[in-house]
Formats: C-alpha cells, sequence, structure tokens
DNA sequence: TCTATTTAATACGATATCGAACTAAATAGT
DNA sequence: ACTATTTAGTTCGATATCGTATTAAATAGA
C-alpha cells in the first residue's frame, strides 16, 4: 500500500489504482470463493449430522479421533480459532451428549483433559459414514487428483495466514 | 458407497476400503482446509470493519456494490446460502446502522428492493481500504499468479456443489 | 371468479458465538 | 516466602443464526 502510494505519487495514479484493484478482486475473489464453498459444505455436512449436532461438535470430535485426546480446552479452541468461552460452549454440549468426559489435568490443577467416550468414537465413525456418500458423488465429477493438487496451496495459505495472526 | 460395497463382497475389502478411506482423508482435508482459512480470514477481516459490524453485513453491502442494488432481501439470502430469517435480521442491522434502505417493489407488494445509501458505498469503501494492506502483505509471500491459478478450481467446486444443492 | 396453493417476508423461541468480568491456580519478581 | 502478574476455565449479557409458524400477496386451477 505503502509502495502504491509513493508510485501514485511519481505520476502512475491511474494505471498503479487499477493494478492494485486487480490484485484485490483477485485475492478477494478467492476468499469469497472460500468462503462460499465452506459456507455449502458447512451446510452439507451439518444436515447429515446424527443426533442434530453442529459442525462444531463435530470438529472437536474429529480433532480429538485425529490428534488424539486428553487435550485441553485452551488447546482445542487455540486450533479451531475459536474464543475459549465458546470452547466451554460446545464441550459442554458434547459431555450432555455423552461424546466425552473430562478428567483432571496432572500438570495443571486448573486445566481439565478433554477425552472421547466410546459413544464419541461411534459418533464419529457414524459422521463419517454419512458424509461418505456426498464425497463419493463429488468425486464423480471432480477427479481427486485435482483435490490433491488444489491442497498444497490451500495448506500454504492457511499456513501462512495461521503464522501471521497476532 | 455402492460400488465399493459389491467390490467388497467380490473379495477386495482391505485394498478398496484402503483407496476408499484415502480418498475420504483427500476431499475431507480440502474442506477442512477451506474451513480453517475461512475461519482465519473471516477473524481478519472482521477486526478491521468499521463501527463493530460483522461479516455478515459486509457480505451484504459487498453484494450489493458489486451486483448493483435494488435486490430483494430473498435474492440475497440465496445468494449468500443463509435462512430468510437470518436475513431478515442482518438486513435490519444494516437498516439501523444506516447504510441500505428499503424500497418498495414495483414487481411484487409481498416484497422489497434493497437500497444502498450514501454511507453504505462510504462503509464499503472504508472496509476494502482497511482490508488492502492485508492483501499486501499476503501477497509478499505467495504472489498473485497463484491465487489466480487457484481461482478456477475453486469455482469449479463452488459451481458443482451449488448446483448439488437440494 | 373464487378457492387452493405457493411465495416473500416477519415474529418468535432455541441455541450458538463472542467479549467482558470473574475465580482459582500457577508463575515471576523481589 | 510473599506479593504481583499471568493463565485456564467459567459465568453472564448481548447479539447472531436458524427452524417453525404466521401473515399477506401472488398465482394456479376449477
Amino acid at each position: 500500500m505503502v509502495r502504491i502510494c509513493r508510485l501514485a505519487r511519481a505520476g502512475h495514479w491511474n494505471k498503479r489504482l487499477s493494478q492494485a484493484d486487480e490484485i484485490g478482486k483477485l485475492v478477494f475473489g478467492f476468499f469469497n470463493e472460500v468462503g462460499i464453498i465452506n459456507q455449502l459444505a458447512t451446510r452439507q455436512l451439518e444436515s447429515k449430522l446424527p443426533g442434530g449436532l453442529l459442525i462444531s461438535h463435530f470438529g472437536v470430535i474429529n480433532h480429538l479421533m485425529r490428534l488424539g485426546d486428553g487435550r485441553t480446552p485452551l488447546q482445542i479452541a487455540t486450533a479451531h480459532q475459536v474464543p475459549k468461552t465458546t470452547m466451554t460452549h460446545t464441550l459442554a454440549g458434547l459431555k450432555k451428549a455423552g461424546l466425552i468426559e473430562f478428567a483432571p489435568n496432572p500438570n495443571d490443577a486448573r486445566s481439565k483433559c478433554v477425552m472421547l467416550t466410546d459413544a464419541g468414537r461411534r459418533f464419529h465413525a457414524e459422521a463419517i459414514a454419512a458424509i461418505m456418500p456426498e464425497f463419493q458423488t463429488l468425486l464423480g465429477d471432480i477427479p481427486a487428483d485435482e483435490f490433491a493438487a488444489a491442497l498444497p496451496f490451500l495448506q500454504r495459505v492457511r499456513a501462512y495466514m495461521d503464522a501471521a495472526r497476532d
């Protein structure tokens, strides 16, 4: 932005501005598509989740299945980029649904360890099974290797933004 | 899914299942990255928005700026993939903030036309100006042409999912 | 033309999300 | 060792999101 202003003062106003505009539209378009895909995928997945649970619940269960349980609420909140108050609420819902349990944290009496129950593991398997058919139809139209090709760039953007946050 | 089960019965259990598993992980990983990027981008943008407004508000204003105002609440809700009750609420907030006005719909007395006010256009310009520096730093690390290269695939996935919804 | 159905928007209730303030435990500074 | 600060988690209040039911206008069918 600074650089653009300097160039503008140097007499390239219209050209530089429209170029910045184009770049803005490009990046903006990218995040726009990401947002819409996320919205559509969220709705699709949420409509298939057993027991009327939400993405926020599935996200936590999936996190614990992938990385192992025993993590603290704060760790999970940070990983999901949500405030800890939100995580408290989400975990309360999961506990009420019997999908997790709390264990004392041996290293810190203020904290807890979030543990998966058998029901929690079953829920994860059921949710995955419920989504799979959607993936299959999607892959019928868009080949898997194109997803594979798209993934590294997304990971890079995510890693950059993740590192750049306050 | 059906096809996989048939093959499994034909005696390829482990191989086919692990292959389905891999494919699932691939597509799942894609949506996972999309979700995280969306979450990070949402927070980033929301923290820069003037007047404590939210992404939902900016999304509507941006929509009206890009495609022209005079659209109905239902059209906007459909475009954003949110229930119309949610749009009613969002539009009420925008009206209260003085960023939009309602005009009668000449074609349909049940409906309305959503019009941008001058303040609404100013808000859009300010929001864009506030985000631009973030884009610039992002583009310092990831070249613009890589975003351009990534865009078509995202648009394709979005278009497919958009068409495949109920 | 008159009724039945569909459609645009809203009202309302339930839950989700989030920021600010709070409590209790851990850690730092002296 | 003692106090100050930081940190993990919760509580509380405000707003957002969404599903259901409702109202009023448009449209379809007889």
